[in-house]
DNA sequence: CCAATATTTCAGAAAATACTGAAACAGGCG
DNA sequence: CGCCTGTTTCAGTATTTTCTGAAATATTGG
């Protein structure tokens, strides 16, 4: 490996976390290295930097794309593929959150459902249907929620975020302005 | 593998997704079963009912107890130790979420920080810097978030969730009540 | 303390995953 | 076309991870 201290430790230690969240070690290092590289890098320069084989670079390059995680782009005058990171760190969080999504949430929601629908044939099978119908209810929840913050321009979404449980507080107040006092407390209903 | 077939669809599915989030595949089985038992299982009925080795089970379930999943009980009269999952899903959900920031978000952090603290050596290093920073600021929103909406209690945090970008809404609202018009709209400063 | 039962540890086997070099493939240009 | 440059594929190898059975280590009741 052939990279400054700095940028060494950075990628090894991106490249571990990643093996930690099913993603193979040189699929990561590649990645932090493209992601802290002032500019796009061919093939041929990451397996200089990271002293893998060209072809391992090559894989993971396709699974990269395959993720929608780089930027192709060309020179002029030169035919090979130059690689980056989207310039926007929020971009590739939304772009990560999506597809992890789309491979892993999704198909769980349909097994969920699947298993759901059949008619359970013991009190241990009903007992486990409804346990199962506890958690497709928070799946559902959570990427509801997903879907619609995702909808956000980063600015607002970071606004939101800031706030954190502040919002409560400015929930609480719009409930004590808007709700009839002694009337039970309603929200999430349709505002406008 | 000796379960009812709805059971087993969800064990299956369950310790596959589980190796593809850097879980072992036995140790999402073992989870998945506890979750959806309506009565705590001792090791050996996890045994019979997954058909893997006695030894594998009780790695299993050491690895999850290191991770706070299990509730450890027991029968009079019987001193095997029985395994099940807590009852709420939400706090099954919080307790992943913590274990995750602590084992993998927190060493992050402090990688992040000790690479920022370097003076850099080119200009190359300038430039990863700066793209380091901008990671460990986005990590810091969100954990900042996440250690706000944590200590909410769930029945509130569902609230939150179901209004998802809908509580923009009420902000602008408040602005509009509260700002006086014409000045900058400022969001996220002190309130209460 | 001993016997009986339950659990954990651990070295080696098995399986899964990642990595490599060589060969095949692609496409642009004279 | 035929060559050059660059990329991908793939079979075999290496590495890592998981799993097992046997032995060691508790723990409890008598």
């Amino acid at each position: 490996m052939n990279l400054p201290p700095l940028i060494q430790a950075f990628v090894l230690h991106f490249g571990e976390m990643g093996s930690r969240w099913g993603i193979n070690r040189t699929v990561g290092q590649i990645y932090a290295l493209l992601y802290v590289s002032s500019e796009p890098l061919n093939a041929e320069e990451i397996v200089e930097r990271l002293g893998v084989s060209r072809s391992n670079v090559s894989m993971g390059l396709k699974e990269l794309q395959a993720w929608n995680l780089v930027r192709l782009q060309h020179r002029p005058g030169d035919r090979r593929d130059y690689f980056g990171t989207p310039d926007d760190i929020w971009q590739i969080v939304r772009t990560l959150v999506d597809e992890r999504k789309k491979r892993e949430v999704d198909p769980t929601m349909t097994m969920l459902r699947e298993v759901l629908m059949q008619e359970p044939a013991s009190p241990e099978e009903r007992h486990a249907q409804a346990r199962l119908r506890e958690m497709h209810d928070l799946f559902e929840l959570l990427t509801g929620w997903y879907a619609d913050v995702q909808r956000l321009e980063t600015e607002r979404l970071v606004q939101l975020l800031t706030l954190g449980s502040k919002v409560q507080k400015i929930l609480d107040m719009k409930d004590r302005l808007f709700v009839v006092p002694g009337s039970k407390g309603r929200r999430g209903g349709k505002d406008t």
